[in-house]
DNA sequence: ATGGTATATCGGGATATAACGATATGCTAA
DNA sequence: TTAGCATATCGTTATATCCCGATATACCAT
């Protein structure tokens, strides 16, 4: 595989993991809110995560029993893709409607049980 | 899929196709010289320039029985593209030497027979 | 320790994708 | 019109990817 590029390009080219950028692009969040919000199993939303992860998209951080995901935003690089993302992402109906659902999920309610 | 974004990204997610972005980065060319420089099947290399044209990252014009195409830099999120996968690109040996290899190809000497 | 919860990994089935060669299409020139 | 060339499309095969349920792992509370 094409070193970084491809792997950047190559996560973010499916639907699904699009839309878990997107939902990151509101705020931090734990797999099981993603889970709620996405409505794949938390296995397939876990395997998503972790290619995001590994093309250096999102970073986690761990929180006792909660793994908690963020957009990584560190380098230049980041900055260039997340703006170039964001603007894609503008005036799709399901993608806005995603990130007020996760402005609004509260892992305190959604993971229980 | 989803929409435009998931397009473009899975576009450029797929290694061959990079490579292809890449050269017509050097310069506008037709498919008989991409092919010659890439070292895949003509029909391979169609398919790819269909689904990066689908994307509207490159487009093509006719020029009698010669295919020519190009990087589309239309519009503003174009350019934000290139500019990413360009940063992106530097440093990696191969696409360097791709580069250089499309700045020498010359249609009239590749394309016969 | 034990039980419970959140997440990660594994195995398998269904679908998508990339590759090729063969063939079709479209254009040019004689 | 015919021949020849560049490109596109088709059919097939091999591989990759996505999804799920089941299970393993890691952590917390009692």
């Amino acid at each position: 595989m094409l070193n970084k590029t491809g792997k950047i390009f190559k996560a973010l080219g499916e639907n699904n993991r699009l839309r878990i950028v997107n939902m990151l692009m509101s705020k931090p969040m734990c797999v099981c809110e993603i889970t709620d919000i996405i409505g794949l199993s938390q296995s397939t939303v876990s395997g998503h995560l972790r290619i995001l992860k590994e093309a250096e998209i999102i970073e986690d951080i761990k929180e006792g029993l909660w793994v908690e995901y963020s957009l990584m935003k560190k380098d230049e690089l980041n900055k260039t893709l997340f703006k170039l993302v964001r603007s894609l992402f503008d005036n799709d109906e399901l993608l806005e409607k995603e990130r007020r659902s996760a402005l609004l999920a509260d892992r305190n309610i959604l993971c229980k049980k």
